[in-house]
DNA sequence: GATAAGATCATCT
DNA sequence: GATGATCTTATCA
């Protein structure tokens, strides 16, 4: 079942936690990926300081004052995305940054193209998707986007509608969350100290 | 194991 | 012109 609109339109600690379980679906090349969410960032309007829309509305914050269900895709060191989803009613700024996923069953993942790879090369180096790769934690935003095929061109997609990305319901499984605080972002003043990291 | 540095560019000052 | 919601590799210990 995909998430509804409803799911986002909600604080956006109660999605950043309850995205924990759940699957980011993407279609790539034909095929469908669908992985499990293992970790998640809330960042919470205009008065959090690690929150983008905190710089006010922007070219590039501007989707974070829109409606929720939408992706928020940047790019951060020139070379890596992050996958965000906007959560709050429109005009409340704030998103849910995706930081870790795992793949819960590689085995049907596996292609012929890289089936006869050794295990050493089997790294996150060459993280391709469709690789039968035994790191199954894809852990970091900018290595999840690397792997998912997710840039700015899938910037303000609609979740909720969207053939390319979406997020399904997962099993109905108790999970202990863990929380703290968020990756990097020293400057945010006192909001550095938010414990609004969530992870299983 | 820990720490440092380089890659590389959109965004904002 | 500086910075960053990152990741990899190198260099230490």
């Amino acid at each position: 079942m995909r998430l509804s609109r409803q799911f986002f339109n909600r604080s956006t600690l109660s999605v950043a936690r309850d995205l924990l379980g759940m699957y980011l679906c993407r279609r790539v090349n034909g095929r469908i990926v669908k992985v499990k969410i293992t970790e998640t960032e809330a960042y919470c309007g205009t008065k959090d300081k690690a929150c983008h829309a905190s710089k006010g509305l922007t070219p590039r914050t501007k989707i974070m004052f829109g409606p929720p269900g939408h992706t928020y895709v940047y790019m951060i060191y020139g070379m890596y995305h992050c996958l965000n989803v906007v959560t709050e009613k429109e005009g409340n700024p704030s998103a849910v940054l995706v930081r870790t996923v795992e793949i819960p069953n590689p085995k049907l993942q596996i292609t012929n193209k890289f089936q006869n790879l050794n295990y050493k090369s089997k790294t996150s180096n060459n993280l391709e998707l469709g690789t039968y790769n035994l790191a199954l934690k894809l852990d970091g935003p900018g290595k999840l986007c690397r792997y998912l095929k997710i840039d700015e061109k899938l910037n303000g997609v609609d979740i909720i509608k969207s053939k390319e990305l979406w997020i399904e319901e997962g099993k109905k499984e108790q999970v202990k969350v863990k929380r703290g605080k968020r990756i990097g972002i020293d400057y945010a003043g006192s909001y550095k100290n938010k414990l609004w990291r969530f992870w299983i």
